[in-house]
DNA sequence: GAGTGGTCTAGACCACTCA
DNA sequence: GAGTGGTCTAGACCACTCC
């Protein structure tokens, strides 16, 4: 039976994400063509067991993430697949090598606590040389040194080198110790000339063109809990999936 | 009265847009703090005259803009103003600089038609040699030359320089002549050296540091339009807002 | 326990595309 | 005119937060 409605072990998934994964894992499977039609969304309604509302809250996901598109009185289509392998997340540089195949690392410098400087506390909202914890990594790609990290961050809590080594991600890390979740990033990217510091970890020479990528972090609560600054080789790129804002009128 | 159901004068604007539309409007007027509470969407319903599926699809679309955010068990809340003034936009670089006051404007270069190379009709997604049309523009900020930008296009048509120049807007142009209306882009971004025509058209030494900016632009079919690079000086910076992928689970 | 957002339904009407 | 997506409603139940 295709009904997803009436499936005792729904492990709390709420139905709409239930279908719009159905969809999703079909339309990934390479079942359609690019372009081609879905079934609608009345038919898609009976097939799944699902109201018709129900139905849509799954396909507008989809639509977000770049699996389909819709159009008013002609149907919902399948969207060709170098769209569909766009996908915005929030730590865009590291995911965004993973999705391409590549393997993506990093060398831990210094994790230490330092009074905040005055133009940290202020993107931070904390008081000035209030501590916070100062973490430098080296990016890798493959083994190649590829960019430097150098994060900020304001936390109740400490946590050291070993920490961060044993959990892999700075973001997990965080989450699970101080159940600080990040939802939202207000970025800004850059070229600059690389200094004498980016010179020497990423062995190129002072003067090279280096993408600066400057990032606040926000919590659930929209509080910023990070500032961070990555400097890039010129080989790397950072790619994304823009969409016209819905807010566009002219 | 408040009630916006129940009102004549609609335009055709959708109800929820409308109510999202009321709500932003109170929300930059600056009546509400920070993280301030909003009414619940039950009595917003019973204020506003719309269904409370209606309202939440309002909050929604105001959630997506970065206005609000809410909480489960607790409310909805009005975003920082640091977070309301980051939306997010398709063409990024010059909206952006609007929307900080700076004075955006364009110098044409060249419009023509010219084949397409194997690399151009690659990504477009035409046989090669079939014609573009080649667009090449400076890119000002407040009078000085801040980046270069140069388009190929496959369009039913052709235009002229004069043409773009009594548009404004490219974008727009096409638009209107051809019914094609941009919805999408991929980006990538990365640093590199200026080369002599770059040093040539942004005053700057060759080899200095500049943003490179590539972007596919796909029409409402989902099918790739334009083909841009984008250059952009040491001191232009792009600021966008990155939201979490809603996938994530881990 | 009261109040909040999150989900879901069944049915209705409208706007649009396409034959 | 048949079929599609877009909007809207009234009511229901659940999960969560906070007192």
């Amino acid at each position: 039976m295709n009904r997803l409605a009436d499936n005792g072990e729904n492990d709390g998934e709420a139905l709409y994400r239930r279908v719009a994964a159905r969809l999703r894992q079909e339309i990934e499977s390479g079942a359609f063509e690019a372009n081609s039609m879905l079934a609608s969304e009345r038919d898609l309604s009976l097939k799944l067991g699902a109201s018709r509302e129900t139905v849509r809250k799954a396909l507008r996901l989809l639509d977000r993430e770049g699996a389909v598109y819709s159009e008013q009185g002609r149907g919902t289509f399948v969207a060709p697949p170098a769209v569909r392998a766009m996908a915005r997340v929030l730590d865009g540089f590291s995911s965004d090598a993973k999705r391409r195949g590549d393997k993506p690392g990093q060398i831990i410098l210094t994790v230490e606590v330092v009074p905040a400087s005055i133009a940290i506390s202020g993107v931070l909202e904390i008081e000035p040389r209030r501590p916070v914890t100062r973490v430098k990594r080296i990016r890798t790609l493959n083994g190649q040194h590829i960019g430097t990290q150098e994060s900020f961050l304001a936390l109740p809590g400490q946590f050291s080198a070993g920490d961060l080594q044993a959990a892999g991600s700075l973001y997990g890390l965080i989450a699970d110790r101080f159940s600080i979740f990040a939802t939202e990033g207000l970025e800004s990217v850059g070229s600059v000339a690389a200094n004498a510091d980016d010179a020497a970890l990423l062995s190129i020479p002072i003067g090279a063109p280096v993408l600066l990528c400057e990032r606040v972090t926000l919590s659930g609560r929209r509080q910023p809990f990070e500032y961070c600054e990555m400097r890039y080789i010129s080989s790397y790129r950072y790619t994304a999936r823009i969409n016209r804002s819905e807010q566009a009128r002219s």
